[in-house]
DNA sequence: ATATGCACCTGTGTGC
DNA sequence: TGCACACAGGTGCATA
């Protein structure tokens, strides 16, 4: 489900209720997620304090008082909200945690390819592969050339590929490559020089607009305060296969690359 | 190293 | 109404 968009949501809805608060108890439900529940997750959270809230690419990074990490990714489908203590579980409600005040987060996730995982910084392997956020560090023009050199993977796929920039998903490296009037089945190896920097311009733009919007919900995507991300309704072209492009008309083309769908207008995207 | 296909899960929508 | 199937915002591994 989330992207860049969503998590950063995520977390500035978090943030003024778990920034500063103990974690008086850990209910765990369901241990089997995209990795399992490490046996002591439960240990190394009880009595922590949470001192910050960050995020990198798709990941969430809760900094505790011990000087841990607690390391979250949403996967698919996942989700963190806050409700008030006492609601009853919900469905796929795998972890519950009580705060020293205010409202319960609860990690949900129906289809289980979410992750929580404690650990110091340097010791979580997910973060070393990823690369750097597009949002704090804009790939220079130099970087762009190492990275796409000799490429002959699609320029959609290779947004999508975490290790490169971090936080790009499906819809985003689509409204993207729209904006920046790519053809997503282009080789990467093979964009001039000139379309890099339009490119990079393109994806920042693409995701601050969403974070505003408070990222985008297709069917079920709600902040933790469960409220709907309004940048549906801005989406040029992921979903909108046969309507009409917005800048010149012709119908919205889907095909798949990388077995994702893949939504760009042939005549706007070269 | 690079590219591809599939596996991991559940829920939802579609077509018969 | 029921059923089978395709598909979904992601990642990681096995295979050429």
């Amino acid at each position: 489900m989330p992207e860049l968009p969503e998590v950063e949501t995520t977390r500035r809805t978090l943030r003024p209720h778990v920034c500063g608060a103990r974690v008086v108890a850990v209910a765990v439900h369901e241990r089997r997620l995209r990795r399992p529940l490490a046996p002591d997750f439960e240990e190394r959270l009880r009595g922590r304090t949470v001192t910050a809230i960050e995020r990198r690419g798709k990941y969430l990074l809760f900094a505790l008082d011990d000087g841990a990490t607690l390391l979250a990714h949403l996967g698919m489908s996942g989700s963190l909200a806050l409700v008030p203590p006492g609601t009853p579980r919900a469905p796929h409600d795998h972890v519950v945690l009580t705060l020293d005040r205010g409202p319960q987060l609860v990690f949900n996730d129906p289809r289980r390819f979410g992750l929580l995982q404690i650990g110091r910084r340097d010791e979580l392997p997910a973060l070393r592969a990823i690369g750097p956020d597009p949002l704090s560090a804009a790939p220079t023009l130099d970087t762009w050339r190492a990275l796409t050199r000799g490429r002959r993977l699609p320029i959609k796929s290779l947004l999508m590929d975490q290790r490169l920039l971090a936080g790009i998903g499906n819809i985003y490296a689509n409204e993207a490559l729209y904006r920046a009037g790519i053809h997503p089945a282009r080789p990467a190896g093979r964009i001039a020089r000139a379309r890099f920097e339009p490119l990079v311009d393109s994806i920042r733009a693409v995701l601050r607009d969403a974070i505003v919007q408070g990222g985008t919900t297709l069917r079920d995507f709600a902040g933790s305060d469960g409220r709907p991300g309004y940048f549906s309704g801005c989406l040029d072209v992921y979903g909108r296969a046969g309507e009409p492009c917005r800048r010149c008309g012709a119908p919205v083309r889907m095909r798949v690359l990388g077995q994702r769908a893949t939504y760009y207008c042939s005549a706007c995207q070269r």
